[in-house]
DNA sequence: GTTTCTGCAAAGGTTTTGCAACAAA
DNA sequence: TTTGTTGCAAAACCTTTGCAGAAAC
């Protein structure tokens, strides 16, 4: 887990008299774990293997403060519930292309689109605060050969 | 109305065997009546002043429908509700920029981000299929003037 | 010792669903 | 007559919250 992470919250923690606890340390490091999305059923899980007792309600209040002191962004991926996302600390500007067929979420950082979204907004009457893009697309490996790796490990997974 | 609405809805009731209600009809009546979005309970409210009887479950089941046929899309507002916009017809290929301010929310289009969806989506092996982008931002007249119309709108409306 | 935090269970809010009566074809 | 549709109420689902005991400072 990148340190960062650590010294933003602890720079929160302490700002906001805040107390360490082993319970949000765990979510915490259960989180950064790895860069995939998660929303806060999987989180809990990830969590209780670490450490069992994690509650549902210490989670919920946990991506809180992480959402507030900007480490973990809510991203739209189209689904019912509402997913995190913990790259933003190494990507700030990255978007979000979903693939249709299999689900993937493919992270992309693009240098024009930073510049075409301040156009935009300053042409408006804006100052711009936060802005994204979200892409649904479908993959050239199905169309071309009928097969998509993802989609393939997916279905195998429904269908267990 | 547009003409095109009902010929869409009308089209999609024809190829699936559907059949033509009164109920569903004003709750399309009531979504495409005005250009505002709209969630679940709004729509609800709208179409009782048409119809006193229509039920909530209706309108949950014609949202469904009316997605489906792509005349309404689900938009993200970063709201904690589903959010409809009717606009989609007319426009596209609009994008939603938000104001963090007076929770306005700005439709635009923009010749060169259709490009650019197109070039990023393709360079990373995917055929585009849908693009979104979503801007946060605070208006220039709230900062230069202290006021924004809309700010002192929606807190009127707030303390009523 | 004081204040915050936790887990639990209950509540809150939105959306979906089963079902019997009803209406369209 | 057949099949889809409706309204109602209940259920399902995710998320938040009140509270008493536990833990941090």
């Amino acid at each position: 887990m990148d340190a960062r992470i650590k010294e933003r919250l602890e720079a929160h923690i302490v700002a906001t008299g805040l107390r360490r606890t082993k319970q949000r340390e765990t979510i915490v490091e259960a989180a950064f774990a790895t860069d995939d999305h998660f929303n806060a059923d999987e989180l809990l899980e990830k969590a209780r293997k670490l450490d069992r007792t994690v509650s549902r309600a210490t989670v919920y209040r946990t991506l809180q403060l992480l959402v507030e002191c900007g480490l973990l962004r809510i991203v739209d991926l189209g689904r019912d519930q509402t997913y995190y996302d913990p790259n933003f600390l190494d990507k700030p500007q990255h978007n979000h292309l979903i693939c249709l067929d299999c689900d993937r979420v493919v992270e992309f950082e693009d240098e024009h689109s930073a510049l075409l979204h301040d156009c935009i907004t300053r042409r408006l009457g804006f100052q711009p605060q936060m802005k994204s893009m979200r892409i649904e697309a479908r993959c050239d490996e199905l169309a071309n050969t009928g097969h998509c790796k993802y989609k393939d490990e997916r279905e195998k997974a429904l269908a267990r």
